[in-house]
DNA sequence: GCCAACGTTGGC
DNA sequence: GCCAACGTTGGC
């Protein structure tokens, strides 16, 4: 089982609009790296939901019900996507203040990478934003 | 809306 | 294969 985080602008893809769909293809992911993370992805891994821009926290756990295929939005074969299904809305969003005010989350991609989209947690750093959010 | 960070592209 | 130019992301 491994663990992940998204990044999604709630005015693009929200939360909100994600648990109305029940279910949705990770699709708009043009970069390399977040692109090799999506491949990794298998069923059944739990992914944090991330509202970047506007809100700027944590807002919920999604886990993914169908592993990469090709991105059907485009042709081009280097893009793939992956369907993702809400789980549950934490109580409490962790914002990116709370994240970086914690010592043991200082390391995390999302605050060493800012720019990357869809990155790995470890199953501490998953648990322990769950934790803040409950 | 600005700008820093950083990935990508293309000329050499 | 280096590196400058450019584009995009996302925090502020």
């Amino acid at each position: 089982m491994n663990y992940w985080l998204v990044k999604s602008e709630p005015h693009k893809y929200s939360w909100e609009k994600f648990n109305e769909d029940k279910r949705t293809f990770w699709d708009g992911v043009r970069n390399y790296q977040a692109r090799n993370n999506l491949r990794d992805m298998r069923e059944g891994d739990l992914v944090l939901f991330y509202h970047s821009n506007e809100g700027k926290c944590v807002v919920g756990v999604a886990k993914v019900v169908r592993e990469s295929y090709q991105d059907p939005t485009t042709p081009d074969p280097n893009w793939v996507v992956v369907d993702l299904s809400p789980v549950e809305t934490l109580k409490k969003p962790v914002t990116l203040e709370q994240i970086k005010n914690e010592s043991s989350l200082k390391d995390i991609s999302l605050i060493r990478q800012g720019r990357l989209s869809v990155m790995p947690l470890k199953a501490a750093e998953f648990d322990k934003i769950l934790e803040m959010g409950s």
